[in-house]
DNA sequence: GTATTGTAAATTGTTAACAATCTACAATTG
DNA sequence: CAATTGTAGATTGTTAACAATTTACAATAC
């Protein structure tokens, strides 16, 4: 028999994915303000999980906590992006070199998959919908590439690079970097897949 | 009047902060698991502040947690820690850099101050001391050279390369490694500071 | 005897009430 | 009138009880 995850997703989790989504995506506006009683009420839960929720996306960096006094948005500093780019390069660059080292036969079904979903949602400009797959794409690589160990130091930055999320005039060519980072899988080309996602990242 | 903090430390962060120690100088093993009801009855707390620290921690990459299985002391992955370094270093030596480019007068102080009880923690053994004082003179460097963002990105990294702690048959040889960097610091020498930083990372 | 199923204890996840803290603004003092 | 002090409301921090899940192990079926 098969095997069919169905994995239970803890509450925190549900509301910390939701909320990283609604930050990510710009639904939420740098500095904005969260409190805790009215995201209880949206969500119906109680403020337990929430709390932790905001606690996570806090450690993340997505957000930034002041005692007694609730948690905002983060206003990302511009001044160390460089060094967040060059980070994050470092980072996803060593993954893919393992994984390319390792063979990824099983993970190209994941990457074709990914990609479709990821050229519907560019189309539709669906902001939610585009930073979750992205976000997909680049944590499958670090996490085949590196495991947990390495996405535990991969979240951090790489939150703090998307906040100010879209660079590009046109989502498609965001879609076509990515495509052309798992052609090069298809191949077998290391340095090109290195040479293609280290575009991807600026 | 001068100013005197005198901040409140959530119960949180003190708890955080304690088993951040005890895992650091390894009062705690590697796997080890962490039960929230005893540790409430350790602290004198309930289980809540004691969640937030777990999760906290598990977020900063010294712990790892399963679902409705709590919560254990982390097994660093060594296949990673080349690169681990190799960030940290980067990190850090962007950081040491502007900190050396805006002036660090009211940052000596601190240093001195730090060196101070550095050499008696190290003299004396006691790895939590040893570990403190450490992680303050690195932290207080990216914090100065780089801000709260920098700091968000540093803690996970440092955490996982810290976790097999002693690299040194002789502890004040690690200190000697700080007062060179501070030495440095003190005659200016930007290029100096960084080379002599980059050899105590490693 | 092995494998499956059921049950109890331990443990984490969630909730709702209570306590402490902060903010804004009115009242008071000089 | 400016500065300080006090107070009320809003908000976060903490607690303790309750619910759900997991684990280990005994009971049962084959």
């Amino acid at each position: 028999m098969e095997k069919t995850p169905l994995v239970h997703r803890t509450i925190r989790e549900q509301v910390a994915a939701h909320l990283r989504h609604a930050v990510l995506s710009g639904q939420l506006g740098e500095g904005e303000m969260l409190r805790e009683e009215p995201l209880a009420q949206r969500f119906g839960v109680s403020r337990g999980p929430i709390r932790d929720a905001l606690l996570q996306l806090t450690q993340e960096g997505l957000l930034v906590a002041e005692q007694n006094r609730g948690v905002r948005v983060r206003r990302p500093d511009p001044a160390i992006r460089p060094l967040v780019v060059e980070t994050r390069r470092k980072i996803e660059g060593f993954a893919i070199d393992k994984l390319c080292d390792d063979g990824i036969e099983d993970a190209l079904g994941f990457f074709a998959e990914n990609l479709k979903y990821f050229r519907s949602a560019c189309q539709s400009g669906e902001m939610a919908e585009v930073v979750e797959h992205d976000m997909a794409f680049h944590r499958h690589i670090v996490e085949r590439g590196g495991g947990g160990d390495l996405v535990a130091i991969w979240v951090p930055v790489v939150s703090h690079m998307m906040l100010p999320y879209s660079r590009h005039r046109d989502l498609l060519e965001s879609y076509r970097e990515h495509e052309a980072v798992v052609d090069a899988l298809h191949t077998g080309d290391k340095a090109q897949a290195r040479e293609c996602l280290w575009l991807n990242i600026q």
